[in-house]
DNA sequence: AATGAATGAGCCTTCATTCAT
DNA sequence: GATGAATGAAGGCTCATTCAT
């Protein structure tokens, strides 16, 4: 945004690092060596290590917001909005690991919250959730706030697994057999395990046999 | 177990301060005071923090196993394994809230591994986990290591988000609402959201009146 | 006298921030903030921070002197000089209370003397002393210099304490005790205290009674 | 008292800087190297930096008690008390300027009080200054509260101005004529000069030589 | 003339650890 | 065996100053 100027510079840096350790584990000087400047151009920017912290936050959420609402903002069916969301999270996650801070920070901030987490739940958390939300109870016209509530939850919840327990995952399974749950397959798997249990879709297990195939089920859920 | 005093006061404050700041956020001098122990008692016993921490990890892992195997052990059909598995992880998730630390110290070790998540994960994730993928794998005959390994990651993200996401869930639906999530309807509803996907329960949703009838379901859990 | 709008303002915030704070308590963040210009404008105009002070203890004595001299350099028999002379130190040292700082810079000097003290030691304080010296030297003819000056330093002492020991006098007899004691009392306290030890007046103690009442005392100074 | 420990080390190189530098001008960088220990000694016996400075006011305190209270507490007439008090607050003053920081410090305490003051008002000066008072009240029957108060300040800023001034009248009268007015001789000036304005010794000035009564100062002064 | 940006030194504090008793 | 005392490293922050424009 702006050319590079120290600012700039320091908040990438901190990015960096906030995503990396934490607010805790991340110290400013290491932040400042890695953005080339002084310690105190933090104090002088920032305030201190909390502002710093807000802004690269602000940033983050910023550079998600560019590229995200074109694909979203776009009308759907419910179905398809949900397997849009389930997509974009898993996808974001998956990036996350490929280095990019951005998402990786506001990840932290849901597992771990800070003072600044108020901003990211207005900003970005809740409408994309708002979203979702909209979608599900379209498909399930019966469900309460509650039980949509908890709906919601649970397609968020398959996703930010991949995200939360990636390292004891690894552990559990194996380094390879995690690396095959790429991101088409997860954004395939947790799809249809949603929608099957909304009813939109064939669901796994005993029913897989006679399930509906790819083009059967897009037809279903484009007939609503 | 322990029989010194000590060394037993000192873990079970270690392990409050644990579950409550995490490794790095706690302190032993704020340990050692709650111990009402010298801070080099701490030394002395553990060798150092990380010593510290890994014992009280391993006594958390202790008094979960004490409590849970007689449930589970018992011979159950696949689908109440699996209602049973979840009801297990949410009570555990609601616990911590009212503040017994042990469970807590294991899923602030799910989401942040430290170098004693091999233990946790050999000695107390694994064997649970092994107990689901079986359970998953029986409902789903055709379904390669892959996708039963997904499915079994779609269940436990499901719990796991309670505890995990529950502070910015708080904010992003309000106090109220979240606290109308309680034990007993999240079991129910994330049981019946896993069995409908895998095609042995009614899905919500438009599928929900014409769903497959009480019949159905038992005769296709039964019949394996 | 400095035509300049920015460089008086900085000497304005300057002198309140200094007299308030001392010069290692206040900051030049603070001084610009409050002047409303630059930080870098004080090293601009004046060198740097103690060529800012340095420039307000000038003005604050330049200040001083123009309502000052007017009243002094008149004639008066040395009782009535002293009079004066403890008249006007007390006043200066209650308006600082009020927020006067010109006043205050000059007694936090005397108290706590800087580089920038030879200045105000030559240009401000000698003069005063001088005549205050010479007025005590008039009313006892035998004295030698030590003994002028040690009569001097009583007087001067006594006055000052009224801002040394303010702090601490207020705690010591309280708050409404100390108020009582407004700037007509003392001037007339200290006066009399003082015209005592010289002979020029009645005693406090034991010798009250038969004082000279404040008509005869007034006439008594007032005759010469 | 204590043997020659790390901790009684800190209070004596503490109290030496402080007195020297005042709290803020003071680091504990400077104090743990004088004292020969490590910085962090600081923290461990004394909380922080204000702690150690209180302990370092509180052995100051308790140094001055052992000393002066035998020679004060003997029943003395009035005038006599008054002369052993400014006896007394003089020696400190000019003790002071040979290193000893024990009272050094407590003079700063009473320019420019920190927190710690109220402990000092409280234990050391207030007791003090009560005998002082009444002193004084007992050679002025009729005085009241108020001119107690202002008779007691009369005699204690006389003192504290060598004190408080003392870098100021160095530069005023220069550094002989200074020098030449030792303990013996500002104890003997003060004394005189406080018990001559109480009418029980002479005054200096034109009454000098024909000692007082009344009706001769009466004459004396409007004579001239 | 005037300023936003940047700097390096220094401050107090906290922490886990080790040592001598 | 157990502990009070002491340590060194590191962290966040503040300050007066300088630089480039």
């Amino acid at each position: 945004m702006v050319d590079d100027p120290t600012k700039q510079r320091l908040i990438e840096a901190a990015g960096e690092e906030f995503a990396a350790r934490g607010f805790e584990g991340a110290t400013i000087r290491s932040i400042s060596k890695r953005a080339g400047t002084n310690i105190a151009a933090v104090n002088y920017h920032f305030g201190d290590k909390e502002g710093l912290y807000a802004a690269a936050l602000i940033e983050a959420h910023r550079c998600g917001q560019q590229e995200g609402d074109e694909t979203e903002v776009t009308d759907a069916p419910p179905a398809e909005m949900i397997r849009r969301f389930i997509h974009r999270f898993i996808t974001n996650i998956k990036r996350d690991a490929a280095g990019s801070w951005q998402t990786a920070m506001m990840h932290r901030e849901m597992i771990e919250p800070t003072k600044a987490a108020d901003i990211l739940v207005r900003e970005s958390i809740r409408p994309r959730f708002e979203r979702l939300r909209a979608a599900v109870a379209a498909l399930c016209p019966d469900a309460d706030d509650r039980r949509v509530n908890a709906l919601s939850f649970s397609i968020v919840g398959q996703c930010l697994h991949y995200k939360v327990a990636h390292p004891i995952s690894v552990r559990l399974i194996g380094d390879d057999a995690y690396k095959s749950l790429d991101v088409e397959f997860i954004t395939e798997h947790i799809s249809r395990f949603c929608l099957a249990a909304l009813g939109v879709a064939a669901p796994f297990g005993a029913g897989e046999r006679e399930s509906l195939d790819a083009g059967e089920e897009a037809r279903c859920t484009g007939s609503r």
